[in-house]
DNA sequence: GCCGAAGCTGAGCGAGCGCTTAGGGCACTC
DNA sequence: GAGTGCCCTAAGCGCTCGCTCAGCTTCGGC
């Protein structure tokens, strides 16, 4: 749950997976571009000129630039993933896990504003295979969230009418984060996140979180 | 607050005050379009290819392919806040007008997928003068929002922590609607909007909907 | 029956796209 | 110190893009 890989920019940086060194500086350029101009609108060319290098040298570690969309879309949707079922499988009552969810998923659609928009908003920029094994790492976020609505539900905890919907507009909530977040705004990725498990909390039908996060 | 203007594919046209009708048939192909692939993989010939005319037609219509977004993206931010200004304006509670701008917000973005999607998210397609004036009327609808929870607070009906946050935090769930909602889905856009008036009174401390809404 | 305006098409221009290829420089091996 | 493999670049191929333009058809006015 440390987030040791943030820079002083307050961008995660969990490329440390993608070697060598040349590939990880295209793939971190590819997402600033991406999230800036979106895929379609970005060159190789581009990508290439923010790493530094001709244009030639992207197709050296990546085969097409769907490729680097879908390595970049692949590593986020893990990464989105570890956060959601490390809260959920915390020791602790359904209340303190869906506020931890809430607010660690909601502080990464914040702090790496620019990874989480690609991720988010370019899966239909995807090849019918590759959106595929995306939309199946979805379902299983979807499924850890569902997964703790149901343990409060269980439990007395919670008060809801509609499990799957609730399911679904909390985790609206959390990814629509990554498109209107600004870091010149009013507040930083931890206030975001604190709120957002406070409204959360509400929907479920949790009069006030009891002091559940730090 | 009819909603006269829908077809048989549950999709709204209010398209009726684009003329000719060769502009108005290029519009409506160009929101398909736009919606389905996003605007920079969308080519002009695909456009007049819809529209069942020659690449060329286009251009006596409109100046430009970001002319079309253009057009689009004022006229659906303009039918967005008109949905929020009549329900912030009508008579009743503070409860009922939120539940009330919701539902009938949420229903839009779910009807009306297809509009809501490139009204939405092709903003950033758009130029800098273009993007201006349609970020003036976001803020316009920010504003109505912001303005019934302030209502719904002054009179005791309310108990949010940060009205701001809270009404970012309303709007980008209606919003979101328009990323995820399918129309094979489980829910029709009367209950999608039903059910998220529900939540978004939670969210502002309200115990259950007294009956708001038919 | 002729005319001008309006709406549209077929052909195509210049530019920029994703991607390829031939070859250069450099570290390392023996 | 020649050989080998790894990165990388300069140049450019084939293609499709947004957009243009000359000319065709259609139609109302007189």
């Amino acid at each position: 749950m440390s987030t040791a890989e943030e820079t002083a920019g307050g961008e995660m940086q969990p490329w440390a997976e993608v070697t060598p060194d040349a590939a990880r500086r295209l793939l971190i350029a590819a997402v600033e571009a991406f999230a800036e101009r979106g895929y379609h609108a970005t060159t190789t060319r581009d990508i290439a000129g923010r790493a530094g290098m001709s244009p030639a040298a992207l197709y050296i570690h990546y085969k097409t630039k769907e490729e680097l969309l879908h390595r970049i879309s692949r590593i986020g949707h893990e990464r989105a993933l570890d956060i959601l079922r490390t809260a959920a499988r915390r020791e602790g009552s359904a209340t303190e896990r869906l506020a931890d969810a809430v607010s660690s998923f909601v502080r990464w659609h914040a702090g790496g504003r620019t990874t989480a928009r690609v991720v988010q908003y370019e899966l239909d920029s995807l090849g019918p295979e590759a959106r595929a094994e995306i939309v199946a790492l979805r379902r299983q976020c979807d499924a850890e969230v569902r997964g703790i609505i149901e343990d409060g539900l269980a439990a007395g905890e919670f008060d809801v009418l509609d499990v799957q919907g609730t399911t679904l507009a909390v985790l609206s909530l959390c990814i629509d984060v990554a498109r209107w977040f600004n870091v010149q705004g009013p507040w930083t990725p931890d206030e975001v996140g604190a709120m957002y498990a406070d409204l959360v909390l509400r929907m479920v039908g949790v009069q006030r979180a009891p002091g559940a996060e730090k």
